[in-house]
DNA sequence: CAGAGATTCAAACAGTGTTTAAATCATGAA
DNA sequence: TTCATGATTTAAACACTGTTTGAATCTCTG
């Protein structure tokens, strides 16, 4: 039965676990480690969650809950919002939900929860198809404002090419602080990269929607 | 001493790991399959190439230069040859090396090759900066053409931007093809999407040129 | 209070990468 | 040739992992 006690030594697994997770990554942390941490008997990971792959899923869409709840993609975007703006304000959310909220626990949770997106196993389909699903299609439905009678084909490598961008920029940036600390994007805030993509991409889909137009209006210059 | 029987038993190793590991990926790959694969003893691994890891290093680094050699990054490019030229040469050339010249194997190694770059190890900092530093230069120095007398910070945004395009492209695919079967992105040659992303990125830059114009060229419109 | 089911616990299990020390091989000097 | 030295191979063990097990304990219900 789920009474005081199960709740207990189970949020007490989670909420360790999201720790030792956070500051050791998946390979490098023990369900030991996770039991000891929460004071529980080690077989409890296995007994309140199946496994650790069913553990660390818990934990990661745990945090994805809380990120999209507090970070939407459409953030003061009305009815009469232009489609830049909307496209703005995804950006920014997009890039705070991965980048969190200053708790570095979080950070560390975005960027494993991103390289589970990335790269997931099928274990974790569920909550890459709960996490990216919604995501895409609504940078997909802000882009397709942008670029009316086009091929689906088309909006979706503009799609592709905006989430591209945001991804690299957080995920790349603990492999550039280690490798090139000389570049200093450490220093740059959510807001001046989300402004740099946002221009970035908006360029990009201007130059995309004057390559189609230029090749399709003129009605068969051949002929 | 390194005579014949050592480079078999070296060289076999090295060839099975391979297949191994691109059918199987790092983590379910054992050096027990690798070396009944070989034919060759299970402490081999370790006293050849001191780890697991270390073997992984290696497969992955004869990919990545094998790769390099065969998909030089400014294919048909002379010394008059415009920077938007360079551009397109580069990302083919960088598509190319990452998705393979059709070896089912090199693709799958590009792969793994690339989750190790965005997320590599300690014991991956030696292959990454032989990797990363030379590909990340070149595309900085032409970007760096298209954005002259400009912020150092954002011509790496703009070549951030670019390669985390490219990434999402190449290593998006196989998440995908799994989650969204339906955007059927496999039929895409990688012509049509360096097109894309090269058209994409050059619309891109010149947004960034053309705002740092406008912000910049009228002196002290204040005083 | 009794018992049935949920939960905890210590112990063991099967698998992993790695190490070890002896056995084997190859090579070059006497 | 002989044989000693160092490189290589081998089977066995080691330390560690995630997981399972079956008994012990707890917690409620009838």
């Amino acid at each position: 039965m789920n009474s005081v006690s199960d709740n207990c030594t189970k949020e007490r697994l989670l909420d360790a676990a999201k720790k030792v997770f956070a500051e050791y990554g998946f390979d490098e942390t023990t369900v030991r480690a996770i039991c000891a941490r929460a004071g529980v008997n080690l077989a409890a990971v296995n007994y309140h969650f199946g496994s650790k792959d069913k553990l660390y899923l818990a934990v990661l869409e745990e945090f994805f809950r809380l990120a999209a709840d507090k970070f939407p993609l459409n953030a003061d975007i009305g009815q009469n919002s232009s489609s830049e703006d909307k496209l703005r304000a995804y950006i920014r959310g997009f890039l705070n939900r991965l980048l969190g909220d200053g708790d570095p626990i979080n950070e560390k949770l975005g960027r494993l929860l991103m390289a589970e997106l990335l790269n997931p196993s099928e274990c974790f389909d569920t909550i890459a198809q709960r996490c990216i699903h919604p995501t895409y299609d609504a940078l997909y439905s802000i882009v397709r404002e942008m670029l009316p009678d086009t091929d689906a084909a088309i909006v979706h490598r503009c799609a592709g090419s905006i989430a591209g961008q945001c991804l690299l920029f957080d995920y790349a940036r603990g492999v550039i602080q280690r490798l090139r600390p000389e570049l200093a994007l450490e220093a740059d805030s959510i807001g001046s990269v989300t402004d740099f993509i946002a221009e970035f991409s908006l360029g990009g889909i201007a130059r995309i929607l004057a390559e189609k137009r230029s090749s399709c209006s003129p009605p068969n210059p051949s002929a």
